[in-house]
DNA sequence: GACTCTGTTGACACACTGTGCCACGGAGGG
DNA sequence: CCCTCCGTGGCACAGTGTGTCAACAGAGTC
């Protein structure tokens, strides 16, 4: 065991509270605990962004984080594994949302045209989202930081290789077929170049129609 | 200044010894203390890479390192950044030799020609090598160590920005073009699936024929 | 109310990393 | 011979991430 985690430290709580076994149950009330932890972890989240923005990443320690949030380092660690996980944490559900897109999929629909739905769910998360200016920065800050760049494309690595597996599995091929490989890998540069290009134009172009462009420069290989 | 440096700490030495101003010469004869220094950081890479391949990534310290090659930590870091920059900067070249391709590459042939024969040069680099054993060990480390794949990716975002920005000029475009830069990461794609299933396969398969097996899927995306 | 059980928190200690600084020592030039 | 240049190791220090422990709050039980 990783020390006492309050309910759900990384990526996913596999189960928040072990005696009340409430897992799958879709809208189970939020017990107090799990908002407090909700809370906790939204203020770590905000404090953090809020410094990373102002005064850089690389200025910003964790210390100076938590001295602003008025908790302790060890709280911190609790919460995200690094000072990377902050801002990285913001993407993990959109791997999920993803790959329940591509599955959600009418299977007889070209791959060309699922995929372009699986990305446009990325496309929809930025720049649709209720303040996509934040959502903006955040990006921004992730393109602009190598160890964040890394970190998220090692994260969009493995995302593909999910979509490149249900991929698979629709089209009745082997999980290491070689087309569903290359579609996701081709699908995730389109989703890329809308995206990058959005942040630089600082939200000016609209990414889903260099999505549809790109998707378009895509069709030909992804036809089967 | 970051410290006193021992000519060529980081990723390149943009002028080994100062005093002799010999930069350019092609087969300038290495000096004394350069050619000093290159075997202290071979020793060090050597040392670095073969505890790593045995206790694993994360179960070597570089405090391990340094004891096994008798040195101290301070002269480590005077030739690497970081324990990851051991591995990473093996392929520094790679970058260069990829972009020096795509320069020498014929102004009329088609992109997606050239572009595979820049990729080539990365497949030779990996797979052609003088051992290629060793190099399939050091790919087969980074696709396995998420740090190291992380960074490793983010280098390759860099040279595709590069060999983007070098089409776009042989192509008459901007450097913002959209066309040079789905072209290069589609070229990267194929790139990515051809060298992992390189490594997966434990160097079984043949790299240039999964290159040219992707080539052939993205050659009517790639037409202009 | 008292008691227990569970889970969160902060404090402390510790291992590891990366860097600035300084003093030592060898190589080479005056 | 002296003096400068440069690589090196030692030391100190800031920062990170983790294990451990005691304190404490909530919830349920008697």
């Amino acid at each position: 065991m990783a020390s006492s985690v309050p309910g759900s430290a990384p990526t996913r709580a596999p189960n928040p509270s072990p005696l009340l076994g409430r897992v799958s149950v879709a809208s189970a009330p939020p017990t107090l605990a799990e908002r407090k932890r909700r809370l906790v972890s939204e203020e770590l989240r905000e404090t953090a962004l809020q410094l990373l923005a102002v005064r850089g990443y690389d200025e910003t320690t964790v210390d100076d984080i938590v001295a602003a949030a008025g908790m302790s380092r060890r709280t911190f660690h609790r919460y995200y594994a690094s000072k990377e996980d902050v801002v990285i944490q913001l993407l993990a559900d959109l791997g999920d949302q993803m790959r329940d897109e591509l599955t959600a999929r009418p299977p007889a629909e070209p791959p060309a045209e699922s995929l372009r739905h699986a990305v446009t769910v990325a496309i929809d998360f930025c720049a649709g989202h209720h303040d996509a200016a934040k959502t903006l920065a955040v990006v921004r800050l992730i393109l602009r930081t190598p160890v964040l760049h890394a970190r998220s494309l090692e994260r969009q690595s493995r995302w593909q290789a999910d979509l490149a597996a249900i991929l698979a599995a629709r089209l009745g091929l082997e999980a290491e077929a070689f087309y569903p490989e290359m579609a996701t890998r081709l699908a995730f540069a389109a989703l890329n170049t809308a995206l990058e290009r959005w942040a630089v134009s600082e939200g000016q172009v609209d990414p889903l129609e260099l999505t549809e462009q790109a998707f378009a420069m895509l069709e030909p290989a992804l036809r089967r």
